[in-house]
RNA sequence: GUGAGUAUAGCUCAGUCGGCAGAGCACUGGACUGUGGAUCCGGGGGUCAAGGGUUCGAACCCCUUUACUCACCCCA
C-alpha cells in the first residue's frame, strides 16, 4: 500500500452491514409521508451562498461559522447546504409551485456543517425533512408533529416531544427588548457565556445550566406570557390539535431553535439514547421565510430529522438490522454442475428469485461456507449425479436437512418456501 | 474555536520492573476426495499513529506532531 487516504473528518461511511438500518427508516418514512400526502423533492447539495445568508440568517452559528463556502472558479460564491429548508423554498419559488395551492413536500439527503464532530454530530450528516407550504392554520402544525410521532412509533422508537411558541414579528421584538433589558440589569450575577448571549441571542440565556444563573432566570420575563393574541390562539390551537390526535407533549418555554426563521410553533423530539446531542428531530413554523427569499407571502411549517441520530437510537434499542438475503445459494459439485448452476441462476433471477453462487467455484465446503456467510435461506447442490436425475439437492440452511427437488418448476417452489 | 481522553494485527484488547510482538474473534489451509454452525491441528497478517530524545537496550520514560473519541459552544 502507498499513502493511505482516509475519509474526511466528520464524514462517515455506512457499510453494507449497517446500511439496512438506514434503508428501513427511509422506507418507513416514505410510507408514512405518503399516508399524509407529502411528495418527494430533490434539490442540489450546492446552492448560492446568499441563499443561506438571507434564509437561515447571517448571525446564526450555521451561517456564521459552520458553512462550507467556496468559490466556483472565482465566479460564484457557493455553499454546501447546511440544512434543507432554504433550498427547498428556493425550488418552490423558482418553479412557481405556489400557484398550485398548498404543497406538502419532503426530502432526504446529506447536509454539511463544519463543526467539531462528536457522538451524533458529523460534518456530513443526513436529514429527512418535510415542508408544508401555504397553510397558515395550526391544524397543519399538529398534523405534521403527529406524523413524526407516527413515523417514530412505527420504528418502535419513543422520543419525548417538547413544544413551544417563539412568538412572531408582532410580539417577539418587544419581548426580546424587555428580556435583554432585564438580563443587562442582572449582568453581574450571570456567567460569562450568558453575558455574551444577552447581546447575541437572549433567548439562549434562558436555557443556561450554570447554577449561579438560575435565580436570575427564574425571575426573567416569559415569552409564553407575552405572546400577542394571534400567537396565543395559534399555540392553543396547536395544543388542542395534538390532544385530539393523541400526541403527548410537554410545553418547554425555554425551547429555542437555532435558526432565525422560526415563528410561533417550535418543537423538538429528544431521546436519552443519544448522549449530549439529544435532539433527534426538530422543526417549527417559518411564515415569513418564503417572502424573505423572494417569493409571494406564503406560510410554511417543517421539520428535519437526523438520520444518524435515529439510527443511533435504533442501535441502542438493540434492534436487528434488516437485510435482504438470497433465497437460495447455488452450489456446484463438479464441472457439469458449474455450467448448470450458471444457467439455473439466470432462470431463477428472471423468475424473481434472489439467488447467489460462489463464482470462485472450488470445494463444496467452501461454497457452503459462502452460502452461510451471505445468509442464504437454502442451498442447492448440483452435480453430474443430480443432473442425470433432473433434480438437485435442496438443503435447508437452518434445519440442515437435505431433500431432492425437481429442477423443473424450481422457481415456483422456491417462492413458496422462501418468499 | 476551547477542554479532556485514547492510539499495539482486519475487529476487540492484553503487554508486569525498560529486556525477542501477544490473545480472542475474523481470514485461510487441513483433519473430512460431494456438504456450512461444533471440535482439533496448522498458516498468513505489525513502521506498537508519526518524528525526535534518554538508554547497552524503548510498545513502555521525556518532548513535538497527527489522528480518533467524548464534552463545551451550537445543533439534526
Amino acid at each position: 500500500m502507498s499513502i493511505k487516504i482516509n475519509a474526511v473528518k466528520g464524514m462517515n461511511d455506512v457499510l453494507p452491514g449497517a446500511v439496512g438500518r438506514w434503508q428501513e427508516l427511509e422506507a418507513v418514512a416514505r410510507e408514512v409521508f405518503a399516508l399524509y400526502g407529502y411528495r418527494e423533492v430533490r434539490t442540489p447539495v450546492v446552492e448560492p451562498h446568499a441563499l443561506y445568508a438571507r434564509g437561515v440568517g447571517e448571525q446564526t452559528d450555521i451561517v456564521g461559522k459552520e458553512m462550507y463556502v467556496f468559490e466556483d472558479k472565482g465566479e460564484d460564491r457557493l455553499a454546501l447546504r447546511p440544512e434543507g429548508t432554504a433550498g427547498t423554498i428556493r425550488a418552490f419559488i423558482e418553479h412557481g409551485a405556489y400557484v398550485d395551492g398548498p404543497q406538502k413536500w419532503f426530502y432526504m439527503g446529506p447536509m454539511f456543517r463544519r463543526e467539531r464532530p462528536q457522538k451524533g454530530r458529523y460534518r456530513q450528516f443526513h436529514q429527512i425533512g418535510v415542508e408544508a407550504f401555504g397553510i397558515a392554520e395550526p391544524a397543519i402544525d399538529a398534523e405534521q408533529i403527529a406524523m413524526v410521532q407516527d413515523w417514530l412509533s412505527r420504528l418502535g422508537v419513543s422520543a419525548a416531544l417538547q413544544l413551544n411558541s417563539v412568538g412572531d414579528p408582532a410580539c417577539r421584538p418587544a419581548y426580546l427588548a424587555d428580556l435583554r433589558g432585564y438580563l443587562e440589569g442582572h449582568a453581574g450575577t450571570l456567567c460569562g457565556d450568558c453575558r455574551e448571549r444577552t447581546q447575541k441571542n437572549p433567548l439562549r440565556v434562558l436555557d443556561c445550566k450554570v447554577p449561579g444563573c438560575q435565580p436570575v432566570l427564574q425571575g426573567a420575563p416569559r415569552l409564553l406570557e407575552r405572546l400577542c393574541q394571534p400567537c396565543r390562539e395559534h399555540f392553543a390551537a396547536v395544543r388542542a390539535g395534538l390532544d385530539a390526535l393523541g400526541v403527548a407533549y410537554r410545553v418547554e418555554p425555554r425551547l429555542v431553535r437555532g435558526l432565525d426563521y422560526y415563528v410561533r410553533t417550535a418543537y423538538e423530539f429528544t431521546s436519552d439514547a443519544l448522549g449530549a446531542q439529544s435532539a433527534v428531530a426538530g422543526g417549527g413554523r417559518y411564515d415569513g421565510l418564503v417572502e424573505t427569499l423572494g417569493g409571494p407571502p406564503t406560510p410554511g411549517v417543517g421539520f428535519a430529522l437526523g438520520v444518524e441520530r435515529l439510527a443511533l437510537i435504533l442501535e441502542a434499542l438493540g434492534r436487528p438490522i434488516p437485510a435482504r438475503r438470497a433465497a437460495v445459494f447455488l452450489i456446484s459439485a463438479d464441472a457439469e454442475g458449474a455450467a448448470a448452476v450458471l444457467r439455473l441462476s439466470s432462470e431463477l433471477r428472471k423468475a424473481g428469485v434472489a439467488c447467489d453462487l460462489d463464482a470462485r467455484g472450488g470445494k463444496l465446503a467452501r461454497q457452503f461456507k459462502q452460502a452461510e456467510r451471505v445468509g442464504a435461506r437454502f442451498a442447492l447442490v448440483l452435480g453430474g449425479q443430480e443432473l442425470a436425475a433432473g433434480e438437485g439437492k435442496l438443503k435447508d440452511m437452518v434445519t440442515r436437512t437435505e431433500t431432492p427437488v425437481r429442477l423443473s418448476g424450481l422457481a415456483a417452489r422456491l417462492r413458496e418456501v422462501a418468499p
